[in-house]
DNA sequence: TTTATTAAAACGACCGGTTGGTATATTATA
DNA sequence: TATAATATACCAACCGGTCGTTTTAATAAA
């Protein structure tokens, strides 16, 4: 069995990244931490140094649930068209439907409040999404090759408007808790990217 | 000449509609606003009687301003999928590009702040999408009975599609500030508008 | 046109409560 | 017993909001 600390911190992280999904990182107080795993300032502080430092955690473990759902079922042997249909559908189904975060997509959620209000967080945030822009771009690339696209198209465009897509998803259907603002994005998207084959 | 009240009045919502709009709401605070107008707690609280309630007349001054940049240059006579084109162009190039908010979309930023927190507030955003979602649909559905969609589309569907595009931008570049992200929006969405043509 | 009256507008100290964070004491565990 | 982990008490700064007072501006009377 881990360390109790151990135990403990991971309960701080995971606590935090449910109270930052529903309530903001701002809107989150330490109290509101304390009373979710029953500590006290003094036992919180023993692990953080401070409430950024937690944030900082809490996108580390946030990432590490992603990938874990995002990347599911994504075999490097399916063409590269499946594999960005998957992904999305995984990102819209799995992650927002199943509501990992228990609220809305933390990425997204993170990128909207701390823009414009803490330059060092939200350019961590930018980041991850630029990552994840290469990463798509590069299928885009890959379905090119093996002749799957029509012709002219600009994947970087591409890809940066699935994100787009996600993104807007995500914000509509924290808000409403509608389904089907899920089921018509994966339709609709599914229809886009179908017109772009060769 | 109008009544100073009156000027001092619109000057607070001005004000408080870019702070809102840069820092969000909750981060935003009664000080903020104080320093931003020049004036004093008490000057403040005799022409609102709560925050919430500068929130209330800050949507109404977005919404007018919004109305304002983007059915401009969208004529009634114009075909239906024109006025769409038009106005995804307006909502995209005017509004974000030329910053008309001055930071991000107001209701964008507002709809992911305040859902979770305050009820009351994010359904009177999602309204406001809601209207926006009735407008579009009933465009397609003229586009349709003029013969000019492709059959077997799900007009609700694709309102949605597009509200949802156009809120993704909107999240990522107020934190990017790339203006790239505005230009593969519009390509993408206007390369997604032709495929739906019969 | 000056002066007296009145109402609108702005002021700034103050309220209770909360914020993130610290210092020190105490308890449980290895 | 040594140390990791937690509890307690406290801090200054800030939060949204209230309240009695003073300033400013429009209006009426002289």
């Amino acid at each position: 069995m881990a360390l109790k600390g151990t135990r403990t911190r991971r309960n701080i992280v995971e606590k935090s990244l449910q109270l930052f999904c529903v309530k903001g990182y701002y809107n989150t107080s330490i109290n509101d931490i304390l009373d979710a795993t029953g500590l006290t300032k003094g036992g919180l502080y023993g692990h953080f140094s401070s409430k950024e430092d937690i944030w900082y955690a809490v996108y580390d473990e946030a990432l590490r649930i992603w990938r874990q759902v995002i990347f599911k079922e994504i075999h490097s042997n399916a063409s590269p068209l499946e594999r960005i249909e998957t992904f999305i559908e995984n990102d819209i189904i799995n992650k927002l439907g199943n509501d990992v975060f228990g609220g809305g997509c933390f990425f997204h959620s993170m990128l909207v409040e701390l823009s414009g209000q803490s330059d060092a967080m939200s350019r961590h945030i930018l980041a991850g999404f630029m990552q994840l822009d290469g990463l798509l771009c590069s299928w885009l690339e890959q379905a090119d090759q093996q002749g799957m696209l029509m012709q002219g198209l600009n994947f970087k465009e591409i890809a940066n408007y699935i994100i787009i897509s996600l993104n807007g998803a995500a914000a509509l259907y924290a808000s409403s808790r509608d389904p089907a603002i899920l089921d018509h994005t994966v339709s609709q998207l599914h229809f886009y990217i179908r017109r772009l084959k060769a």
